[in-house]
DNA sequence: TGTACATCAGTGAACGCGCGTTCACTGATGTAC
DNA sequence: TGTACATCAGTGAACGCGCGTTCACTGATGTAC
């Protein structure tokens, strides 16, 4: 076999296999697993292997939850970078209305990914709540600094953005929290009632820098 | 022995003994017990009796546990509703400033019970996360009719109050959320942001409706 | 009031289950010479 | 290139543990007559 074929590794394998793993969990995630969400044997199960092949590629069930969360924070953050980008250049208002269909076309979508992430949040153990708390304030950093771009352009000055788009990135969260379990006619309503709050937010900001 | 003085019938004591339970348990919880909270035996022991016996009086762990929520619940309830009536006739500014360190307290106070209710508001058991949704709608429409109340005594009138003090309960919420597992230094910052979201609200629910 | 029987809160021991994890082993893949 | 050995991902079986729960039993309390 000529060498500039891809010749692969026993290692390249390894790292397949254990992506393989992980994106099997996922997809058990996905599909709504609800009891404590992942066992050893179903994600083995759903990754075709036997159950102790797993700690070939993590050193226990916490670290592949763990690998897990990780896993899902950083899909949410790009789907959250791309909902923005599409976004930035369009009126104010329209804008707001757009995001916020959008914002809740996703969540429905991936419910059962933020339910996980959601219970992690609280896990007994800090290892995932830190892990989670910290892409929370990464998505709050770019969301403030998103916004402080787009005001600057208008040519609004604020010295609060931080604190304001912290007070709407906090209505987004109790959003996603009040939103699951519920039927779609009280999530339109509920919808309808985030947009004038953040609305509030945007007016009452100026208004305290004016 | 005259019929005049309480004879403790037997279904007192048994209701005595259930009480002992819960409170057993929740003086566990306060304590700050993490792994999955309360396990069937650690109770018992803290009830001083054998394990089983709790089957005496509850059906199975979750209606135990379910107590125990609805227990917790309505304690935060009633110091809800005891911080807002000892606010009710202050001055706005002054109000929300002395009402938030309250609040700020006794979220300190009661951390491990709001740790334990906020990882039941997910449990996968349905119930839990009804029990708690519907006494969070409770609490919720208090402190709108509160704050309606409030704003007509001022003489404002406000077509939005359940959608502006949704808000500021949704901000709230938030700051429990963030604030377990915070440091005093941080957890002061952030009630001081907080103040300035709340603001924020009341402001722009005023330009909303003006 | 006294007696005989029923009730039932409480108990110690044990069960069954599912979980994460360990172990000895296999066989294909990589390495050294 | 061929051979002998080392590595190591994957496996079937089993372990240990703690959990909620069941069971047969006790003894004090209540009830009927």
């Amino acid at each position: 076999m000529p060498q500039t074929e891809q010749k692969t590794t026993r290692s390249d394998r390894k790292e397949a296999t254990r992506r393989r793993i992980l994106t099997a969990a996922l997809q058990l995630v996905e599909e709504g697993r609800s009891p404590e969400a992942l066992g050893l044997r179903e994600v083995a199960r759903a990754a075709g292997m036997a159950a102790p092949s797993l700690y070939n590629h993590f050193a226990d069930m916490d670290e592949l939850g763990l690998a897990l969360v990780d896993e899902c924070l950083l899909r949410m953050r790009a789907i959250a970078r791309g909902a923005r980008k599409e976004i930035i250049n369009q009126e104010t208002e329209v804008a707001l209305k757009s995001l916020l269909q959008q914002f809740d076309k996703a969540v429905a979508h991936f419910e059962p990914v933020l339910r996980l992430l959601i219970m992690q949040w609280f896990n007994p153990n800090p290892e995932y709540r830190r892990s989670i708390r910290r892409e929370l304030s990464i998505m709050r950093r770019e969301m403030a600094s998103d916004m402080k771009g787009a005001a600057q352009r208008r040519g609004q000055g604020n010295s609060e953005y931080e604190i304001e788009s912290d007070a709407i990135f906090s209505l987004l969260i109790t959003f996603v929290l009040n939103v699951l379990d519920m039927g779609k006619e009280k999530r339109a309503k509920r919808l309808a009632i985030l947009e004038r709050q953040i609305l509030m937010v945007v007016l009452g900001s100026r208004a305290l820098n004016s």
